[in-house]
DNA sequence: GCGACAG
DNA sequence: ATCTTGTCGC
């Protein structure tokens, strides 16, 4: 299993080395989703939200998800059944439940998924996994090796994924917790009864 | 060796 | 994430 999570490794330098950090710029953004998993056992249930204009689309879907959960490898758990949940869905932005690049390798699910599928992508975790909040000016930002890689707003943390700034993370975070990010959390709930 | 550790 | 009762707070 040793040589398994050093190829992971090695993927994560790969994804980390083709983000593309750029501003999007969320008055741009017009149809936006968002996707969560829940689990029952070993059983995945991932939840894509899309919402444009009024009108709003969901899809739940299932499957097996038998890797273990290793702390910074969250995405070959998630990822996979993320990326099929989205499929068909189009989106100028997309939320993922988890960190993008406030990750160890600057390679976390919401980056994974931005730079696979070369999307706008900007993650929202619930806790922290990497550095250290730091104040500065009226805000919190989160400092990996001294760089901003994300900001905490409240009791969550968001971080760009890929073609997404610290600027929009910014902007997202100011209009509170995303609904569209609850909605997911709370079909895919549903889903796994 | 010890603490930290997305979901 | 999930397992779970009562309890503190808005």
């Amino acid at each position: 299993m040793d040589y398994f999570f050093n190829f992971l490794k090695l993927f994560q330098g790969l994804v980390a080395k083709n983000v593309k950090i750029t501003h999007l710029g969320l008055d741009n953004v017009s149809s936006i989703c968002a996707i969560d998993v829940a689990y029952k056992g070993n059983i995945g249930f991932a939840a894509a939200i899309r919402k444009a204009d009024n009108q709003i689309e969901k899809r739940v879907i299932s499957g097996n998800i038998d890797l273990p959960y290793v702390p910074g490898f969250l995405f070959i758990r998630e990822a996979p059944i993320m990326i099929k949940a989205l499929e068909g869905f189009q989106c100028d932005l997309i939320l993922v439940d988890g960190h993008g690049l406030a990750h160890p390798r600057k390679s976390g699910i919401a980056t994974v998924i931005g730079v696979l599928i070369d999307k706008p992508v900007i993650g929202v975790a619930k806790s922290k996994l990497i550095g250290e909040i730091v104040n500065e000016g009226n805000r919190e930002y989160i400092i990996v090796n001294g760089e901003k890689v994300g900001i905490k707003s409240g009791k969550y943390f968001y971080s760009p994924g890929n073609l997404t700034d610290l600027d929009d993370c910014i902007s997202l975070s100011s209009k509170g917790y995303p609904d569209i990010l609850k909605l997911a959390d709370k079909l895919s709930k549903e889903a796994k009864k």
